[in-house]
DNA sequence: AGATTACTTTGCAAAGC
DNA sequence: GCTTTAAAAAGTAATCT
């Protein structure tokens, strides 16, 4: 099982002069009229964080909850050796973890959309079943093949205990095939 | 064909304002994809109970209408596709397709699973295909729904597929081309669909044959 | 006929229309 | 509701060689 993307949210508590970080940053993307956020890539670890004026911030793409957390400091000591004062240390949360797994064997989608409550099974539309769980809180993007997406997730832990939940009730269910 | 339940509407009620629109609105696809009284009917019942959730709120009226007949459509296995509803209502597929979901989400509307045979009178006859030729699909079908290799493909995909294995098999002389576009899919899809059908049913030998003798009478 | 690129679905925050 | 960001799954689609 693999982390794909962690997205953090992150708050400076100060306002951000975004011109200003535009000047200084020549490689940023801000387009205003089209979204209020600016867009600060960094190499590593690979994400991208939207900066808001208000010194709110979004990251995303990294690939673990320390990565996230590393690279919204990192974005901070890149605007304040750019001579940009940012005062505070950035308050972190993650808000959503999204993971991709493999069951190890076939799943029988069909009857799987008939079992799981709350599925939704709409080959025209998506190849993949959506399972909303409950507890853990996650939705998860369950294919014929055994391999899965598990999404909505705050710690690391929940993706787990989702997988594993899954994969019991696919289990008892007789809804697995292996080999 | 709802002038029975518009004319009960009173006009005070701002809920019968809705409604009414909304059925007219739903009367004219209806007409424009020539389904049954039935799924009308159908449609209408889905669409009151969004209305009584308050799913209309700040959506619009059209787009839960193109959803509701097709829900309609899909739990009277009624083979009318997101395309054919995006076609006949001017509205993108991507939103049909939202507002169905939120539908079935909410409502708790328990949908049977879409089947690829429900489609195949309907593609046979706008490609012009005989009796045999359709019967020859839903046999190859059956056999692939039972080792599951429809599970996540396009239903219309499936169809489209067996009817060209089928016309292969049956020496009738359709191209890939003619029922990929009476099924709505392109010629791509049909292709893989037949890779995988001839691979997981044992067709090799068999479309070998046929596509040779198809090949020499050409 | 491939290969490539792009789009479908899921989750979430940010500020503003 | 929309706008932007990221990433995976597997399918379909459009475009180019």
């Amino acid at each position: 099982m693999s982390i794909e993307n962690v997205v953090a949210s992150a708050s400076v508590d100060q306002p951000i002069d975004l011109s200003q970080v535009t000047r200084l940053f020549p490689g940023v993307e801000y387009h205003p009229e089209q979204f209020p956020g600016l867009v600060f890539r960094l190499k590593n670890p690979k994400t991208a964080t939207l900066i808001f004026s208000s010194g709110k911030m979004v990251c995303t793409g990294a690939k673990s909850e320390s990565h996230a957390i590393k690279a919204v400091k990192t974005v901070v000591e890149k605007l304040r050796s750019a001579g940009i004062d940012v005062r505070n240390e950035p308050r972190i949360e993650i808000q959503n973890i999204v993971a991709s797994a493999s069951l190890g064997g076939r799943v029988k989608l069909e009857e799987a959309a008939v079992v799981l409550p709350r599925s939704m099974y709409e080959p025209e539309q998506f190849p993949g079943l959506i399972f909303r769980m409950d507890e853990p809180k996650t939705v998860i993007l369950l294919f014929a093949s055994g391999k899965l997406v598990c999404t909505g997730a705050k710690k690391e832990e929940e993706v787990y205990k989702a997988v594993e939940k899954l994969h019991g009730i696919l289990e008892e269910n007789g809804l697995m095939s292996y080999e | 064909r709802l002038r029975t339940w518009n004319s009960r509407s009173q006009v005070h009620e701002p809920v019968d304002r809705n409604l009414r629109q909304a059925f007219n609105e739903l009367d004219t696809l209806a007409d424009k994809l020539s389904v049954s009284q039935t799924i009308v009917e159908r449609a209408a019942y889905v669409y009151r109970k969004a209305l009584e959730k308050g799913l209309v709120r700040g959506r619009s009226i059209s787009g839960l209408i193109a959803a509701s007949l097709y829900a309609a459509c899909r739990a009277l296995e009624t083979p009318r596709t997101l395309k054919d509803i995006a076609e006949v209502s001017g509205l993108k597929k991507k939103d049909i397709a939202r507002c169905y979901r939120l539908l079935v989400r909410e409502l708790d509307l328990r949908m049977p699973i879409a089947d690829p045979v429900k489609s195949i009178s309907r593609i046979a006859s706008k490609a012009g295909l005989s009796e045999r030729v359709q019967r020859r699909a839903v046999e190859l079908l059956r056999r692939a729904s039972e080792i599951r290799i429809s599970a996540g493909k396009d239903p219309m995909g499936m169809a489209a597929a067996a009817l060209y294995i089928a016309c292969v098999l049956e020496n009738e002389n359709k191209t890939q081309k003619e029922i990929a576009e009476a099924a709505g899919v392109t010629e791509v899809t049909i292709r893989n669909r037949y890779k995988g059908l001839k691979a997981a049913l044992g067709l090799d030998e068999a479309l070998a044959v046929a596509e040779a003798k198809r090949m020499k009478a050409k």
